[in-house]
DNA sequence: ATCCTTGTATTACATATGTAATCCATTCTG
DNA sequence: CAGAATGGATTACATATGTAATACAAGGAT
């Protein structure tokens, strides 16, 4: 039942590069950060370095440069981030969560039926 | 637009006994969360203190003893913590972590009902 | 052989968070 | 009035997190 580390914000936005592709030399993901982030290159580093620590992501040697990947699937993770949103926000109750953002979030009428078919799979 | 201070898990939950009733003094706080939680009493008051400082909470006085009352609602915060969810865990996008979960979570057939409702609504 | 470069390892430091304990002032008790 | 109890104010302390800088070691350049 692999348990699922807690995974920081900072250290979530590492772990998306990670799963996106891998593995991945540092060099490489600082590179993919550096689009969508400010982090120098020394603070994606110590990112990765925890992430090892927490047993999320792990690295092959070659030579002197690491390549990381992940040890933890995204879906696990979203899963387990998810749980814990809803016991924390919604009580771990979902069906409220979702009446209240299904009547929040603005949603197109093709993705209203997307998910009306979901609903309806479900059903069954 | 009133800014929502970030609240903690821990102060999460002084504030949904907050927003159940209110205003209640340190005491009634703190025999109220004794049901689901471990805490000591001098860390409610300091959870307490920190959402007072945060601006969540405010309180009166009466004599020597303080009533404390929530300065943000339980909706705005459940808007700002579930937006925050959904830029951190699924990119800001609504729909797929919504698909996810409808797969993954148990829904009687009943709530499955109320869900669709909600959706005809909006698909108007 | 030495110096520079580059990647990794170690260290830093402020703020947040969980979880309280101690200090202090005021009020009740005897 | 003196001591105890009670409630609030201040302080404590470990771990997590954001955000790096510095130290070190191995390999390439000269």
């Amino acid at each position: 039942m692999s348990l699922i580390p807690n995974i920081s914000d900072a250290e979530w936005e590492v772990m998306k590069v990670l799963w996106a592709r891998s593995p991945r030399t540092a060099n490489e993901i600082i590179q993919a950060l550096e689009d969508h982030s400010e982090w120098k290159p020394k603070t994606v580093r110590t990112l990765l370095n925890r992430l090892v620590q927490k047993q999320a992501a792990a690295f092959t040697q070659d030579g002197k440069v690491y390549a990381y990947y992940p040890l933890v699937s995204e879906e696990d993770c979203v899963k387990t981030e998810t749980r814990s949103f809803l016991n924390r926000i919604h009580g771990g109750a979902f069906k409220p969560m979702l009446a209240n953002f299904l009547r929040e979030e603005p949603l197109t009428a093709e993705e209203i039926g997307e998910l009306k078919k979901i609903l309806d799979d479900k059903a069954l």
